[in-house]
DNA sequence: ATGGCGAATATGTATAGACAATTAAAATCG
DNA sequence: CGATTTTAATTGTCTATACATATTCGCCAT
């Protein structure tokens, strides 16, 4: 059993000091040379746990000030959106892709705008429907692509093989199955589903949008924090 | 204009490489000694920045192997759920809450056990309904709450500038609106709603409970990453 | 081939000291 | 009294060095 580095006890010890409201948000935590004296280290070990600290946004570092527990974080949680295939996998069922439509087409789309392979399908679950998605791949940005078999390989797993993004937006919505979404799905035109759109970039250009349409009671996003 | 740190730079220029595909997923990264030299800083300064890409998963480090550039992350993004009120705030809408019902209970839901204070109410947003809500909130882990005025003040509210959390989850679905659902937001039952269930602790213990029903058309959760 | 073992190597942690940048608070001035 | 300048406290960055630790690689004996 290797012991924690120092730095990293100290933080743990001030985090514990936080998240179990022994300090309250505003509170001053001790200064650098107090921890270092206290501690018995040099100045640059308490500076990477405090550092780390005002990272993770627990505390909050102001020169001449000093260092502070941070105000009640505006919620912001991780939310894990893996690919689709790897989830299903993950749940124990099992996934396929089921290719509706794939062509090359000059997207006129503010958001999306320039050549594009524009893709549509379904994601399986166990063999029934779980979304439907409608994707724009940019052709300038990602020319491989089309080279790429999507008939079995979903166009999410495959750009996360062959892709990094750097930005990503996600709007996560309710809608109402349209006729064409519905019919994809197998579904009642009107009933609610899980409407997620993806956007990602990579360096500030745009790579792929996509919408997915969730049945509702087949899926949920979840997102865990602590 | 202040020129940035020399350790940010090494790290934004590293960055620049991987994310320009210049250095492709299980490419090397130049070593500490390699990168003191061409820079001619000492070893603690790029250490800084190599740790700075390690922490956010740019980058593998592995003890006598080297650093290598980190296969594409498995899609994980930041969810902002701020508080209502403050984000209907935000997007200049009048912001309201408005209490139907409020008891002292004593819950046997597997997920939220024991003495409860348990609130419905709606939100508004320029005084039409955003969502429906429905709380719990543990009256032995939060007593104050019990003195809370929660006429005015929404629970989340009043939580958020009280209790800080230390774990949270969050679940976001689509379901068709409920009679009673449906008829404090003053829409049709079995219209589409955005259902969010999250639950949150502090030091393993089970703050509160909430589920959160919004009308479709009027609300998006936007997830932002980069 | 195969398995163990030691040495080389790259990262991880820590120190002590120096100077820079920021900014709250004190002092000064009009 | 209010505005402005000065001072000083605190964090931010960086250096040069040392030793610790993990792990790959090659050597050697089996």
């Amino acid at each position: 059993m290797t012991v924690a580095p120092l730095h990293e006890r100290i933080r743990r010890e001030i985090e514990g000091q936080i998240l179990s409201g022994a300090w309250p948000p505003g509170a001053r935590v001790p200064g650098e040379i107090e921890l270092m004296v206290q501690y018995g280290c040099a100045r640059m070990t308490v500076n990477k746990a405090l550092s780390a600290l005002a990272h993770a946004g627990l505390v909050e570092r102001r020169r001449r000030a000093g260092t502070f527990v941070a105000r009640p974080r505006s919620q912001s949680m991780v939310l894990e959106i893996t690919d689709l295939a790897r989830e299903v996998s993950a749940r124990g069922q099992d996934y396929a892709w089921q290719l509706i439509s794939r062509r090359e087409t000059n997207s006129a789309l503010p958001e999306m705008p320039g050549p594009v392979l524009e893709v549509a399908g379904v994601h399986l679950a166990d063999g029934t429907p779980l979304a439907f998605e409608h994707r724009l791949i940019s052709t300038a940005q990602v020319p491989e692509v089309l080279t790429a078999d999507l008939t079995k390989t979903a166009p999410g797993t495959w750009l996360l093989g062959h892709v990094p993004w750097t930005e990503a937006e996600n709007r996560i919505s309710a809608s109402a199955a349209s006729p064409a979404v519905a019919r994809a799905l197998g579904i009642a035109a009107g009933a609610p589903c899980l409407t997620v759109t993806r956007r990602t970039w990579r360096g500030g250009a745009r790579v792929t949008l996509v919408h997915q349409h969730f049945i509702a009671e087949r899926h949920e996003l979840v997102a865990r924090f602590g």
